[in-house]
Parts: C-alpha cells; sequence; structure tokens
RNA sequence: GGCGGGGUGGCCAAGUGGUAAGGCACGGCUCUGCAAAAGCUGUAUUCGUCGGUUCGAUUCCGACCCUCGCCUCCA
C-alpha cells in the first residue's frame, strides 16, 4: 500500500497515484504567505505541513517539484505601503525576507519556485483573458472584471467542488467591500480590480484599464504557468477551501477547459488550524507568537517544528507553552539515545535496518499519521537504548539504526544542529571535576556542576567519562 | 441560518466492532559518591451525555450537550 491522503476534493482518504505516467515526478502548488506583517505560528503550521508532505513525498522516492507563491498585492499591503510611504517591493521584501528566515529556522526545504504575484501581471491578464473571451468573466464599469459564476455554470463547469455552496443559505458577508457593488451577483468575485484613489502607485495597465490583480488569479496564473494546467497536489490553509480554492478551481477550468477527465489539480490537502493555549490566536489575548516570539523565548526552530508536527494535520492543535517544552524534552530523549548509537557505531557504515523504517513508513502512509509515527520512532528510542543498556546493540546493528534513523530525520525535516564544541573553559571545569572526584571531594565536586549549570551545561557521568550537554 | 471539524488519563495526542499507542508531567525501584541520563514499574474498569443495533461499542446508528472553524481577499 502506498501514500494515502484525505482529498478535500473527494471528501476522503484515497490512495495516491501522481499524474506522471512513470508514477515519479510529484507537482506540488502550496498557497504562500501575504507578505503585509510577519508570519505567525499558524501560518507556519501550514507551510511545515508542506514541507513535511514534500520530504515525505520525497522519502518514497518521488520527485517532487514544489511552488509556493508569495502575495505581494493585496488591500493590507496597499494600505501599508500608503501609511509608510514606502514602495511596494520595499515593503514587502522585508517580510518577505523575515519569512523565509523563519522558514529555514523551521527547517523547511525552499520551494523550488517562489513566485511573486507582481512577476505575474501578464500571466494572470491572460488567464483573465481567456475568460472574459468564454463569457465567464464581464466587466463593469469602473473597470474592473468579474468572475461569473451563473455563466461558468452554464458552460457546464461544476462550481462548488470543495465543499457545498448553497448561495441562498450563506450570510452576506459583513467583508463585503463597497467597491464590489457593482456585481452581477453577490458570489461573483473580482479577477481584476480597477485602480481606485487610495491605490496609490499600485497598479498595472490591463485592457481593462489600470489596476490590479484580484486575490484568487494570481494562485491560478502561477501554478499553471509553472506546473501545467493540471498538476497533483494544492495545500493551504483549512480557510482556503472558501473560496479562495474554489475560485482557483473555477478560473482555472473555466480559463483553460481542461480535457477529458482531467481536472486543475488532482488532490486538495489543507491543514487545520492551530489554537494557541485553548483560544484562537489574538493579540488582545496575548497568545499570538510570531516564530521571533518563541526564539527570543529560547526555543529553537527545530523544538517549534517538532510540535507543530506532533499531531495530525487535520486536527485542530493546540499549542501551548508546556507543550513546546514538553517537546523539547521529548525531542532531546530522540537526541541522547541517537547520540549514544552514533558513538557505539563509530563513524561504521551500514545499510538502514529496515524494520525502524518500514513501521514508520506504514504510520506515515496513512494520510501522514505522524502521531503514530512519533510512536514507532519512541518505542525504537526506547528499543535501543535498553539494547545498549544491556550491551546486546553490537557496532553494525547501531550503524544499521542509525542509517534508517538519518532517513526518518531527514523525512521529518528533524536533523539536529551539527553538534557545536564544547568550549574550552567548560571542558576544563569539568576535568577539574574530574580530578576532585578522584579525590572523593564531592563537595567541590559538586560546586563545579553548580557553576556548570550556571553556564548553560549540564553533566552526565557515564561509564566512558562525563557528558557535557547544553541545559 | 447553512456547511464542516472536535469532545479519549493531570496536560498533549493516536486508535480499533472484541475490550485503550506514544509524548510530557508525577510516584516507586535499579544504576550513581549524589545527581543526570537510561531501564523497569505505577497512575483511564474507561473514551461528552442518554438511548438503540450487536454475543460484545470508545469504535456503527439516533437524539442531546459542549466546543472550534468557514460562509468573499484570514494558514
Amino acid at each position: 500500500m502506498g501514500l494515502r491522503l484525505f482529498n478535500t476534493l473527494a471528501r476522503q482518504t484515497e490512495s495516491f497515484e501522481p499524474l506522471d505516467p512513470d508514477g515519479k515526478q510529484v507537482r506540488l502548488y502550496c498557497c504562500g504567505p501575504t507578505v503585509h506583517d510577519f508570519a505567525h505560528i499558524g501560518n507556519f503550521r501550514t507551510f511545515v505541513l508542506t514541507d513535511l508532505l514534500c520530504r515525505y513525498l520525497r522519502f518514497r522516492d518521488y520527485d517532487v517539484t514544489h511552488v509556493m507563491n508569495i502575495t505581494d498585492v493585496e488591500d493590507k499591503i496597499i494600505a501599508r505601503v500608503k501609511e509608510a510611504g514606502v514602495p511596494l517591493r520595499e515593503y514587502t521584501s522585508k517580510y518577505e525576507t523575515a519569512f523565509f528566515e523563519d522558514l529555514a529556522a523551521l527547517g523547511c526545504a525552499s520551494p523550488q519556485h517562489v513566485p511573486h504575484a507582481t512577476d505575474y501581471i501578464p500571466e494572470i491578464i491572460d488567464l483573465i483573458s481567456k475568460l472574459v473571451e468564454r463569457g465567464i468573466a464581464y466587466r463593469t464599469s469602473d473597470g474592473s472584471v468579474y468572475f461569473s459564476i451563473q455563466k461558468y455554470k452554464d458552460l457546464g463547469h461544476v462550481y462548488g467542488q470543495l465543499t457545498k455552496v448553497d448561495f441562498e443559505q450563506m450570510r452576506p458577508g459583513a467583508r463585503v467591500t463597497d467597491d464590489e457593488y457593482e456585481k452581477d451577483a453577490v458570489a461573483d468575485f473580482a479577477l481584476w480590480k480597477a485602480r481606485v484613489a487610495g491605490d496609490g502607485d499600485v497598479f498595472w495597465e490591463s485592457p481593462w484599464g489600470e489596476g490590479r490583480p484580484g486575490w484568487h488569479v494570481e494562485c491560478s496564473a502561477m501554478s499553471m504557468k509553472l506546473l501545467g494546467p493540471s498538476f497533483d497536489l494544492h495545500l493551504g490553509g483549512e480557510d482556503l477551501v472558501f473560496p479562495h480554492h474554489e475560485d482557483e478551481i473555477a478560473q482555472s477550468e473555466g480559463g483553460c477547459q481542461h480535457q477529458g477527465g482531467d481536472k486543475f489539480v488532482r488532490y486538495w490537502v489543507h491543514g487545520a488550524h492551530l489554537l494557541v493555549e485553548g483560544k484562537k490566536m489574538s493579540k488582545s489575548l496575548g497568545n499570538f507568537f510570531t516564530l521571533r516570539d518563541l526564539l527570543e523565548q529560547g526555543y529553537t526552530g527545530r523544538e517549534v517544528r517538532f510540535v507543530l508536527i506532533s499531531s495530525h494535520y487535520r486536527e485542530t492543535f493546540n499549542f501551548t507553552i508546556d507543550g513546546l517544552k514538553g517537546g523539547k524534552t521529548a525531542l532531546r530523549r530522540i537526541d541522547d539515545c541517537v547520540e549514544k548509537l552514533e558513538s557505539l557505531a563509530g563513524g561504521g557504515e551500514a545499510s538502514a535496518d529496515p524494520e525502524l523504517l518500514k513501521n514508520f513508513t506504514e504510520a506515515l502512509d496513512d494520510d501522514l499519521n505522524v502521531s503514530s509515527g512519533w510512536a514507532v520512532i519512541f518505542d525504537w528510542v526506547r528499543e535501543m537504548n535498553r539494547k545498549m543498556n544491556d550491551q546486546s546493540l553490537g557496532a553494525e546493528l547501531a550503524a544499521a539504526n542509525l542509517a534508517a534513523w538519518r532517513k526518518i530525520e531527514e523525512a521529518l525535516g528533524i536533523k539536529g544542529e551539527a553538534g557545536d564544541d564544547t568550549p574550552k573553559e567548560i571542558l576544563d571545569l569539568m576535568s577539574e571535576r574530574q580530578e576532585v572526584r578522584k579525590q572523593k571531594n564531592f563537595q567541590r565536586a559538586d560546586e563545579i556542576r553548580d557553576e556548570l549549570l550556571a553556564a548553560g551545561w549540564t553533566i552526565e557521568d557515564t561509564p566512558e567519562g562525563p557528558r557535557a550537554k547544553r541545559a
């Protein structure tokens, strides 16, 4: 059995089969950040999920092309650019840089392509033109262009593939803005928004006049440009299911007229949101975290990542500082075991022990069931520790298990930082402590241990001698 | 109002028609000069409530309670 994923399109778990006839290439798109501010921990849950899926697909020997867009033009950005009085790119690049720093800190591999909406204006215009030609899109008197859901349906397309939509029952959203009053139908959405005074310098020329792209259309234009009209996987947060992804499907399939059974995207994967301390994150509750906030508190990106991928992606996850502390401890448990395996293996090479890999794969194949995956890993840790304790694990087996672990830590993206060398002053204190211990001066030995702790190092006395670890 | 998730030990979190993974926390023991780490071990007669189906339900069905999310540019 191969990988199974919950496909929002089917509303059930399905076997994953790539479009590539050779079954090797996988093309994946993830709705990236809107760079108007620092991304918060909730945003990163989705991006870490995307990275996890990419890594796991690679672990399963697929060749993955990952595209993640940067939304760098949008209402909020325009408003802030105007406030700040700086050019668009100058404003967005600051947050974009921060975003990629955070992504790296979280151990996320760089996507192969990171397209910016503002670099794809011609492609966006081209797609809108196709929709206009087919009569699916219409221009209003102010120069905006809207997508007509009715016309789209009249041509035989299905609107409402990801979610049941019943416009009669929908509450008119409070967020419908004034500039959309000219739409034919309330559900129609903007493809091109005519330039208004408040936009300042942020506009582009188009066949319909000056303006800027709507939100949904950039993802359609960029994903199809870089991955083709049909591709395998599209990810995003659960809030994007409607309307963003529904509209993406409509624009893409309406504009490109996918043939036969082809679809714009075969598998839609949506990550659930997270709560912080049991509540929806909000600045007023004081539970709003960016990654930077957590790093300042002394946690590492790796620890945050561990916590973010410790539970199933389709479950609302309750992120807590206690949980983060627990994650730190749990990760150290793994690290300690791996370090011991390393010293036992003594640098010997071996092919990966199949047992751990098999169990891990079975767990993750089931719609990325990381909870089960971690259970496999911790069971393995206990087994390794037990065998090392009673000396029943030889160097060769240690190397084989270590080789298996290397593949798993790569799949999970939680490879430990190359252990920084213990500073000389710490080593000096340690050897002084060994001296006084030999002389049975345990009082002084314990004093030194306290000094080391104050310097941020804990000491473990092992049969092979003392070992220093960062506290 | 419509649609969709959840409610499992102190906390987090898997899971299954046959009697509850794993992590954290806590207690005991082994080891240790003492610790730490590690190992062993103890912590849910029970999986929101009430009914139903069944030889048997936490797992299926129904009702109810609570909770979270989406419903037009929020991951």
